[in-house]
DNA sequence: GACTATCTACTACCACGGTAGTATTACCGC
DNA sequence: GCGGTAATACTACCGTGGTAGTAGATAGTC
């Protein structure tokens, strides 16, 4: 069943996967220190979060001592996929370039970017 | 608070806007109707939903006899703006060439779908 | 050994999406 | 006029994201 609803992410809990993926590890304060920026959180906030997390199979610990050592249980790509994909399915029918469309014609694009997408459209057809 | 918020949309509120955009207006039983094929709801379903949504400035309702008769208060695309942007931020730190890229590599892609990026892409150029 | 800082556990809220039942009202056909 | 049909209003409930306080345990410090 976690593998279903992967796309289903609240903003703090994408945070702190995003936390967590480069890090591997880390302890609440560590994740708390990390989030640090966005909101001013109670440890104990990141804390409950964590462990509603790990009931949901997002992430899991391990104990150091007295201490938790959190990691996630889900890949970036997955997760990144998923929310995508969802995205595209709702929004646009699943369709690749209405989405493209969708996002060059509303948002700011430079030149160099234009170029990076050439490129990268050049590169997958090779892989076809 | 609106025009902040139009991110935030349930998977059958997007199905409701969905039904409502194109229809300009309708009353609850032919929303229901449209969204049969989806799953059964009940019509108290669907009703209770439109008032909340009327709540959140999503839609709005005119009388005509005893029936309601909705309309979207919000465009299509500032939802689909709103949406793909906030999926973009969040994932993706607002990059159009990583989203991109995401989708390139994560996705199925015929030749024809290439074609059309490229020309979307060339066609975007001169709007610069 | 007492004190304090630091952990986790438990509990409690609130908001909101989603779902639907019950109640009330109004129209329509006979 | 009466009964059925169809409409909205109200209420209720569940799940879950988000936020945090309080309590209890524990490790380190003086």
């Amino acid at each position: 069943m976690s593998q279903q609803k992967i796309h289903r992410l609240g903003d703090l809990q994408l945070r702190i996967m995003q936390v967590l993926w480069p890090r591997g590890e880390a302890t609440v304060a560590q994740v708390l220190e990390d989030l640090s920026g966005h909101a001013e959180l109670a440890y104990t906030t990141v804390a409950t979060m964590l462990r509603k997390m790990e009931g949901r199979g997002l992430v899991a610990h391990r104990a150091e001592g007295r201490t938790f050592l959190y990691r996630a249980k889900v890949a970036a790509e997955a997760v990144s996929r998923g929310m995508a994909d969802h995205l595209v399915d709702r929004l646009f029918e699943g369709s690749l370039p209405d989405v493209v469309n969708h996002l060059l014609t509303t948002r700011e694009v430079s030149r160099e970017e234009l170029r990076q997408l050439e490129k990268m459209i050049a590169q997958r057809r090779k892989t076809l």
